[in-house]
DNA sequence: TGAGTCGGCTTTTTT
DNA sequence: AGCCGACTCA
């Protein structure tokens, strides 16, 4: 039973009486039960993918063909990867030890751990995010006087970038480089440079981490021969979305190893491992995706690595899962025509056998704000019809949009969360104390170091670092060394105390995190410490929370509370992981994806881009902003296929849902601190008619700037019969590109009186100057002055003015402080709640 | 050296 | 409108 001899590659048959396959379609069956060297599951949306990608890998577990130490498996996200391995852990009713389920830098970063020692870093490098990769790149741009060329951090950053997916490097672009165009040989002095800063640092950036494998890997064939022979089933999700990197990254992989290599493997080879010639076979592998997911072309995925994967690996299989598990015909068939408009595409079409469903609900607003009341009251709607607010989700193109639809909902009290954005490391307090912890772990780290410097504020300013920085260098010790030593270099009194009183903290805390005693106390053992404690020294011996409390802003308050909900963090780490300690914390944070904190059971509506939904999928979705320069966005406007990646977004976006789609726009919206006339989407007019029922159609909100109240602008279901959508809708949605510069990525249907439209857009666009010269702004502008209602005191059966809902009673109190809210009556629209601090109310004597 | 003010720029999406 | 960075003053 337990005798690992006996795998046979051929393996038990699988298949009939199965119930890893039972209840599957035929396509998923074979999905599951395939086996040869390679296998592409085109799997469109909904189609049941994860639980194919599951089973496949619990059937090769359970028939023996596989111990869980030879799967491989690669997704997009961690969160992805936990639930991954949670389904298959389900299946089999084991844990399934030793199987590595993750995302490519995550199973990178440990490759490069284990094998640090091969190119002169220590297992504790760095990982540069790309806000570590900016402040770098904005130092070198300076010191080569880049900037008057042209050159930012961001686009240096971004053409770095692109060419280490292409696994270039400095020496190669100079090698190929124009060298008599100054900008390019600038552009390659500062690659030179940046490669330098971080071989220097001790450090990888994102690229690296999938690149350095791939270096790593062809230049050392017995590195790669170990993970070769380990990895027997290699399988990836999301495939449409990798880049050339990874993509070679999967044939390093799976690729066989030669008899020299294999001879010299340890554990050696055991003659069921190798062929006749002595070569140990490739690895078999399985790629799941779908190119009209296709979404991250912007950081280097290549759409071809899945077009093109049966020229890639001949003999691959292809099976294709069309039929859809999770949405309603109606909601398929808006998807199914707006991807139809991709011209490039290979030809596939979702279907369900659930039947139709709700018409898809279209709503306009006057303003951003307007659209975002709408989102609202639909929720608080859709909640009082029973829906949990976690089936709920909110998505928008770019983060910029959360403004206006946060401050509605919580204006509403409707319990939301935002997926990504601003995330919790990006804070400037929390980046502070990270910076601590990551020069513990790597003291070669100029990064981390320049910041902790300066926070908090203790006397040690640029010129101070640069001296330091200078001496570190030329001494080629590591900067708390540097540190400790300041007493060599010329500093006044005051500065040297603080430097070497910092550079003894660091000091003490990297022993204390190597396992070695900090603190004289009885401790003999020698093992790392928490890293919750770690954190605790680090905040309490330099005062950050203290000065923080001592401002007494609001502002600064909020700040004190996120570096003690950090501590809570590291804790909690250090309770979920006791073997781990700094570097795998440092790890984690580093390469956690916006989606990864996603708590599904709290209770809250989620908002999010249209890139962080990919993968997920929500009893009820609104889709916002969907207008032209937004969805499809300006930036991608004039890209070569930009067009159609945006066009893919939007697909993305509908297959969420599964039972309810909104979608919404403004007609006018506030970007750069004015307000400007904003068109509806050529994406809405690709959804044929009779799927969208309008609660307000773009037509009804053309030409007049919106004077009626907002709550009888959107009276509910049945008080308008859905007739606008038909006529007055698409005629007005009709219109070019703006400036009609055709790059070749529009191959729009040119239907239609542009003229009209275009004499619309300009009376609308007048009509809008004149209201804001009017002043006042926009009568449905509700943002701007926050109000607070400070202690008004409600209770049930009091009665209250409301701005939008007019008279009406209150029912209940709930919640407390600021969080009060107000369960309320109204004559006009019925039952609302109301939070008491913020909402547009008056209370009658 | 550090705090405060003014001006320019921003918004695409993320591991 | 808001954030960051450069510049100015104490």
């Amino acid at each position: 039973m337990s005798d690992f001899e006996l795998l046979d590659p051929s393996g038990a048959p699988v298949g009939d009486g199965d119930d890893l396959t039972d209840g599957l379609n035929p396509a998923q069956k074979r999905a599951v039960t395939a086996r040869g060297q390679a296998l592409l599951i085109v799997a469109g949306a909904g189609s049941g993918k994860t639980r194919v990608l599951t089973h496949r890998i619990a059937s090769l577990i359970r028939a023996r063909e596989a111990w869980p130490s030879q799967i491989l498996a690669i997704t997009f996200t961690n969160k992805a990867a936990a639930e991954m391995r949670e389904r298959i852990e389900g299946l089999l009713g084991a844990s399934a030890q030793g199987m590595w389920v993750s995302t490519f830098h995550s199973a990178c970063v440990r490759i490069l751990r284990r094998e640090a020692e091969r190119f002169g870093y220590g297992s504790g490098f760095t990982i540069y995010d790309s806000a570590d990769s900016r402040a770098l790149l904005k130092r070198i741009i300076k010191d080569l006087d880049a900037d008057s060329y042209g050159f930012t951090p961001a686009n240096a950053g971004a053409k770095i970038s692109r060419l280490k997916n292409e696994l270039s490097d400095a020496e190669a672009y100079t090698a190929t480089m124009n060298a008599s165009d100054p900008r390019e040989r600038l552009f390659g002095e500062i690659f030179r440079t940046y490669d330098a800063e971080l071989r220097r640092a001790h450090a990888f950036d994102f690229d690296d981490l999938i690149g350095q494998t791939v270096h790593l890997f062809r230049a050392h064939p017995d590195v790669a021969a170990v993970y070769q022979r380990r990895f027997r089933h290699v399988l990836v999700d999301e495939y449409q979305d990798t880049n050339h990197s990874q993509y070679a990254l999967i044939r390093e992989l799976t690729k066989p190893v030669a008899p020299v290599d294999a001879e010299r493997l340890v554990p050696p080879v055991r003659a069921a491992e190798v062929d006749g010639t002595g070569s140990i076979p490739g690895a078999s592998l399985t790629v799941v995706g779908d190119s009209d997911q296709s979404i991250y072309a912007f950081r280097g995925a290549d759409i071809r690595n899945i077009v093109e994967f049966e020229r890639d690996f001949p003999g691959a299989e292809v099976v294709k899962l069309e039929q859809n598990y999770r949405s309603t015909q109606n909601i398929l068939s808006a998807a199914n025509a707006v991807i139809g408009n991709n011209f490039d595409r290979q030809e596939k079409s979702l279907w369900t056998s659930e039947g139709d469903g709700k018409r898809i609900v279209g709503f306009t607003g006057y303003s951003q704000h307007d659209e975002a009341r709408f989102v609202a009251e639909e929720i608080e709607e859709l909640h009082r019809s029973g829906l949990a607010y976690s089936d709920i989700a909110v998505f928008y193109r770019t983060n910029s949009q959360t403004r206006a639809l946060e401050e509605l909902l919580i204006r509403s009290a409707v319990p939301y969360r935002v997926l990504g954005g601003t995330k919790f490391y990006e804070r400037a307090e929390i980046k502070d104390a990270m910076s601590y912890l990551t020069s513990i772990a790597n003291p070669y780290d100029p990064i981390s170091w320049s910041r902790l410097l300066g926070v908090p504020k203790r006397g040690i300013g640029p010129m101070a670092e640069a001296h330091l920085a200078n001496f570190q260098e030329a001494q080629g010790i590591s900067f708390h060394e540097a540190m400790l030593r300041a007493g060599e270099l010329t500093f006044g009194p005051k500065v040297r105390s603080a430097i070497t009183g910092l550079g003894d903290l660091l000091g003490r805390a990297a022993r204390m995190a190597a396992g070695g005693g900090a603190t004289d106390d009885s401790g003999t053992e020698k093992r790392p410490a928490p890293v919750g404690d770690l954190l605790k020294l680090i905040l309490d011996e330099t005062g950050m929370v203290e000065r923080l409390r001592e401002k007494r802003d609001p502002q600064d308050e909020a700040r004190a509370e996120n570096l003690e909900e950090l501590v809570s963090v590291a804790r909690e780490f250090d309770a979920k992981n006791p073997e781990a300690g700094l570097v795998e914390f440092l790890t984690e944070v580093s390469l956690v994806a916006a989606a990864d904190d996603l708590d599904d059971a709290s209770g809250t509506v989620s908002l999010m881009t249209l890139h962080t939904a990919k993968g997920l999928e929500y009893p009820a979705v609104f889709i916002t902003g969907v207008e032209e320069g937004l969805l499809p966005h300006q930036m991608s406007v004039d890209e070569v296929g930009g067009i159609s990646e945006e066009r893919r977004l939007m697909y993305v976006g509908i297959t969420r849902a599964r039972q309810q789609l909104f979608i919404t726009l403004a007609s006018t919206r506030a970007q750069f601190g004015d307000i400007s006339v904003a068109m509806p989407s050529r994406f809405l007019q690709e959804i044929p008619e009779h799927l969208i029922e309008w609660r307000q159609s773009p037509g009804e909100v053309t030409g007049r700037g919106g004077t009626e109240s907002r709550a009888l602008n959107a009276p509910r279901s049945g008080a308008r019969p859905a007739r606008g959508g038909a006529s007055s809708t698409n005629s007005s949605v009709t219109f070019g590109s703006g400036g009609g510069r055709g790059s070749a990525a529009i191959a729009e249907p040119a239907s239609g009186n542009m003229q009209s439209a275009l004499d619309k857009w300009r009376e609308r666009k007048r009509l809008a100057k004149e209201q804001q010269a009017a002043g006042g702004g926009f009568p449905n502008l509700v943002g701007g002055n926050v109000r607070d209602n400070g202690d008004l005191e409600l209770a049930p059966g009091d009665r209250i003015s409301h701005e939008d809902y007019g008279e009406g009673r209150v029912t209940g109190v709930t919640g407390v402080g600021s969080k009060r809210i107000a369960h309320a009556v109204f004559e006009s629209v019925g039952e609302r709640k109301l939070l008491v601090k913020l909402a547009p109310i008056t209370k009658h004597d």
